[in-house]
DNA sequence: CTGTTAGCGCTTTCAC
DNA sequence: GTGAAAGCGCTAACAG
């Protein structure tokens, strides 16, 4: 079945008796050809199952209709959907992504940036790896970051701090005074709008609320769970929903009982923040939206850096405190 | 920072006075250098900050370097995991990996194959969507095909069906002998193998299982687990950690406490499957040596089509069942 | 050992 | 409207 040469264009034209410069024209529908030599043309093409060569016009035009997409950990949740937004928005501009993972390595993230721009992508879109800076000089094609608000270069990202804000009113008008938060990881930007945007609200609510730094995993949710003192507490705002989850589980084993005991959030609205029992409230980024935004960029379609609204999901994780809803459970 | 245009080989064959030939030659240890001149040329070419182009190299050996990878659905668990191992194989090789997402459309999928061939990849993964056949012919590439050892074409695969016998072992060892299995899409093949290996060992044992076929999503193993009449059974094995995961939680809710009433067992070890309480007994699947051997075979390394072998990890959801072992919860 | 030459398949002036 | 020709940057024959 396989014809050893795929027929170019010039195989096309010395059949009709053209120029290999009209083939070209007539099938991009650029220059000037008449409709009837046009349509011809295009019909001895996908005679020929004619397909253009990636190759060559890369090199001649240069370039290769392909975008790096860089993510830290792609076996991390919240990353495939992120990567599944940007290859749609990709495909919608008929181009096609190249990935890469850093595996959580600053070191790997660099390597992996010149190693696309050497394979000539047109463009890069990377989710930098906790602690590090992309700086889009000394490099030739357009990068998008999308990070959060506070990362240098950042192009796209979610509302963060408004995220943890809404959080933070959340629990507030539910009644809640005593609160730890889950911070996350300490050199993590986004972690740090999130808390950031929390403590704001908790703050000018008069309170001071009592923050643990961890990794962002399911792990360290459990061990935070498993070492706090929970009765200190009304409510848990964690930065990310695995450390929300991992914290359920193991207060629960502690026999602390969500949200009557103590109230949880998370962040994030991963597949599993509902599933989990009770289901988490938490917040939800429009990764679409972002997404679609650094393909914007990074095609030249918009040129400003965008902050995108995130939505509060509440679900059965949160309650008033028990001192305040004495006797009924689960109180709206 | 930027040059406009990036040196190339004819750049640095100017500037020392040698052709173009000699310099390629130099920098890729082809050909027949002396020692001096090929250390000079090297030298020239990162004072210059030369990259080779990889459009120019392409359309000159045909080789683009570059392996397309199709999943399903990369926003479902499993395949980032999957992902993450082909590209780890990948890079391994000095091969980048073109991403598609077939978005579970069999439409999608072979408009993938296609775009992917026609820009120049030289290999392809594929990972089909459910239902769907991926025919090599009629295609100048090699193709690798992960699904199951039932489907045609198929290159590399777990051993999904003695994976099934596994955990039918281990019911049946248990004493379990009134069995339901959640045996996932029945136009799946994966699925197929799974519960045919389950119901090997069940038959054999003189116990013919009740299957009920759905969905392998979470909500249909919430459907199933509200629905079904949970008391006729002492075990039930799903297809998918994803089905069994959902059942639990229905179960749950309904009073029903696994595994003292219920033993559960699920199907690829996902990351949550430790999470969830009670862990789950399940089966899980070597990515790292399926998706290496794909690799292997689409670059020439080997020609055959190959099996990989299951772990079975027990965790907490199974036990015997209660009529057994009166008075003790989770005996061993 | 090193250089010359001839393209890979395509797009793009520029002439007709 | 159409064609001739140049050349993107590289590698592979072959000649010296």
């Amino acid at each position: 079945m396989n014809q050893a040469r795929p027929s170019s264009i010039r195989e096309i034209a010395n059949r009709l008796g053209v120029s290999t410069a009209t083939v070209s024209n007539a099938l991009r529908g650029k220059g000037r050809v008449s409709p009837a030599l046009a349509s011809q043309i295009r019909v001895e093409a996908d005679l020929l199952g004619y397909v253009p060569d990636h190759a060559a016009r890369a090199l001649r035009t240069g370039k290769s209709n392909t975008v790096g997409l860089l993510v830290p950990n792609i076996g991390q949740p919240l990353f495939p959907a992120f990567a599944q937004a940007i290859e749609r928005a990709a495909k919608q501009r008929g181009l096609a992504v190249l990935i890469g993972d850093s595996q959580g390595d600053p070191g790997q993230q660099d390597f992996e940036i010149r190693n696309m721009i050497a394979r000539g992508v047109d463009a890069l879109i990377v989710i930098p790896t906790r602690g590090t800076t992309v700086a889009p000089e000394n490099v030739s094609v357009p990068i998008a970051v999308i990070d959060s608000a506070a990362t240098a270069g950042n192009i796209a990202a979610s509302d963060h701090r408004e995220g943890g804000r809404m959080i933070a009113r959340h629990l507030i008008e539910l009644g809640h005074d005593k609160l730890l938060v889950l911070a996350g990881p300490e050199n993590s930007l986004v972690a740090h709008e999130r808390v950031g945007g929390m403590c704001e609200i908790f703050r000018s609510a008069g309170i001071e609320p009592a923050l643990k730094y961890s990794d962002a995993s399911f792990e360290a949710g459990c061990t935070l769970g498993r070492e706090l003192d929970l009765h200190r507490f009304t409510a848990c705002a964690a930065a990310y929903d695995a450390l929300a989850i991992g914290f359920a589980i193991a207060a629960r084993d502690r026999g602390c009982s969500i949200p009557d005991d103590l109230s949880l959030t998370g962040f994030d609205d991963l597949m599993w923040a509902q599933i989990v029992s009770p289901p988490l409230t938490t917040v939800r980024q429009d990764l679409e939206a972002v997404a679609n935004h650094a393909l914007s960029f990074v095609v030249g379609e918009s040129d400003a850096s965008r902050i995108f609204p995130t939505d509060l999901v509440v679900r059965r994780s949160t309650a008033r405190p028990s001192a305040l809803a004495k006797g009924g459970k689960n109180a709206e």
